[in-house]
DNA sequence: GTCACGATTTGT
DNA sequence: CAAATCGTGACG
């Protein structure tokens, strides 16, 4: 049975709740598929970490654009990351994906191991090749939630939600 | 045009 | 703990 891809509505809400609700969901890029383990939330306003802090700008175009499409940016020189752009049009907003089953966990290695790249910038996630399909099983971990990591400014807002075994972290 | 820095990873 | 490595944004 074929998984259903999550619908634009999924996308068009709040960021912290489309990171919650994203734990558990299978990322699927040209047919390699894993789950979401971890992701981290980052705010339109309020939120100095986010690269839409200082507003619109050339890179930042596809935060304040529809939802429902991938934000990939390329960063120290040598990695891509992956975030899902959340809120509705108008409204900067995104989730970073840093860790997904069974192909790496930190943002870096995991869009390295799926084959996800610059190229995905500004995709679609309902029509593209990189989509996200609704799990099929209810979430059987517990969620954590923690401060984001490798920040510095806006470090104590807690916006990092990951599925951990028990004991980890 | 110039420059400091970063939502990371890896090796010492 | 420090290197690798380069696009972005701020400033002039």
């Amino acid at each position: 049975m074929a998984l259903r891809v999550l619908p634009r509505s999924f996308y068009s809400r709040p960021t912290v709740e489309v990171a919650r609700d994203l734990l558990g969901q299978v990322l699927e890029c040209r047919g390699r598929r894993g789950r979401i383990l971890e992701v981290e939330a980052y705010l339109g306003e309020g939120d100095e970490a986010a690269h839409s802090a200082r507003g619109l700008t050339p890179r930042t175009k596809v935060l304040f654009g529809p939802p429902g499409h991938a934000y990939v940016y390329f960063i120290y020189g040598m990695h891509c990351c992956l975030n899902v752009v959340a809120e509705p049009e108008g409204t900067a907003g995104c989730v970073l994906i840093r860790s997904v089953e069974g192909w790496g966990d930190g943002p870096g290695k995991l869009t390295r191991a799926m084959g996800i790249g610059l190229e995905l910038n500004g995709a679609d996630l309902l029509t593209g090749p990189l989509r996200i399909l609704a799990s099929a099983h209810a979430l059987k971990e517990t969620v954590t939630v923690t401060p984001r990591i490798g920040i510095r400014r806006s470090a104590e807002l807690l916006l990092r939600f990951a599925l951990e075994d028990r004991g980890e972290q």
